[in-house]
DNA sequence: AAATAAGTTTAAGCTTGCTTAAATTTAATT
DNA sequence: AATTAAATTTAAGCAAGCTTAAACTTATTT
């Protein structure tokens, strides 16, 4: 009934639908690197099976039944992405396509297993809130992109993007991990990139690699 | 190019070829549950990728290619088995099925890195030896069906077979686990079952039972 | 050696998940 | 409101991995 492909299409749709719980059919093919058509084709299917609901030409969204498959999916997702992190040593930079992979194999109870194991963790390495086995969605601390802030202003990292790992293991060799003291020093408009200091050194940061680090502003 | 599909033929191949290194299309078909047709299909795909020889009506065998391909996916298998049991505390009968799944997933450097973390196992939890990652595999004991054993012979248990999780989980009820004595007390020829002592306890195991279990003959 | 049985392959067809290209619908712009 | 652009769906087709049924080879038995 549910197979990896489905479990892609449901995750995928989860993870990016709007504020109203929509998303666009371009956006799932765009996430999952496919034709427009194929996505039709599997909102067809994942409709008959009541994990959808979708009328030819208007939006998407999940059901509730649809929404709790997708939702443990991202939990055995980020729960993998705890353990290869804590348990076997494995840098930030590497869990998140392991866990790609990880995240359709293995029971339930296993992922349950190593939840306790871990001692229920609420966040994933990169910071992503990782849904009870009831459902519940630990409540993240406010934060903004470091893009929205102003010279002089520090924050602390609360979550990073996690969906290039190049990208990820840059942070790490600069010194952004999760909690890390990140001040503003310099806004440069000419590329609207960032000077900031982390761990005591100044460095440069792209428009683009700030825009993917989330920080609670410091008073 | 390799898929999960391809990667259980290759290890099915490789866990039950003969003593020649050969195999039947038959015994495919059936450790893998499909039809005879649908295995000729893909012999034909495994040997235009050089994986295996083989010719129409005649034996199937693994190229160098192949069994280095299929001997790191029993590698993946054992090392998952042993990680699943020592680490995460998975009981026997479970970690075999979940392996099965997980052998399919996990970069090999993952596997490395379990590998490194489990200090080298060379056996997994049913007694199966652990291929090195160069290749080698580790020499078992000399061992026996306990069907083999006379009356008053005792035995070391050396592996079992893991094929049926309710087998195992019968066999760790009774006591039966790696290295324990077991010693045979009579051998009733009505139905080849065994009345053996395990753990200072007389217990009756079926022939079928006694024939899935190896030891080491006590001297 | 012929007949039978066992094992294997071929043939035809199905489903799934994808593709490209064309058609259609909806949204945005003038 | 009509036109254009963007998004989506339909249509036709492909590869993979399976199915059943029929045909064929090889091995075994008489």
């Amino acid at each position: 009934m549910i197979n990896i492909s489905k479990e892609d299409y449901l995750s995928e749709i989860y993870k990016n639908e709007d504020a109203n719980g929509q998303i666009k059919a371009n956006l799932i093919a765009e996430k999952l690197q496919i034709s427009n058509a194929a996505v039709t084709d599997m909102l067809k299917k994942l409709k008959r099976e009541g994990n959808i609901k979708y009328e030819p030409y208007r939006g998407i969204e999940l059901t509730s039944r649809g929404r709790e498959f997708a939702q443990n999916m991202v939990r055995r997702h980020r729960i993998w992405e705890v353990f290869l992190h804590q348990i076997v040593g494995l840098p930030w930079d590497k869990v998140h396509d392991e866990a790609h992979h990880l995240e359709h194999s293995g029971s339930d109870e296993l992922i349950n297993k190593m939840e306790e194991m871990l001692n229920f963790p609420a966040f994933d390495p990169h910071g992503d809130p990782i849904p009870s086995k009831s459902g519940m969605i630990p409540k993240q601390k406010k934060n903004v992109a470091l893009t929205v802030l102003k010279q002089n202003q520090k924050g602390i990292v609360i979550r990073v993007n996690d969906f290039d790992s190049k990208f990820l293991s840059y942070l790490s060799k600069i010194g952004v991990e999760l909690n890390k003291e990140i001040e503003v020093c310099e806004v440069l408009n000419f590329d609207k990139s960032l000077l900031v200091k982390i761990n005591g050194k100044e460095i440069n940061l792209s428009q683009k690699i700030s825009a993917n680090i989330f920080v609670e502003i410091k008073k």
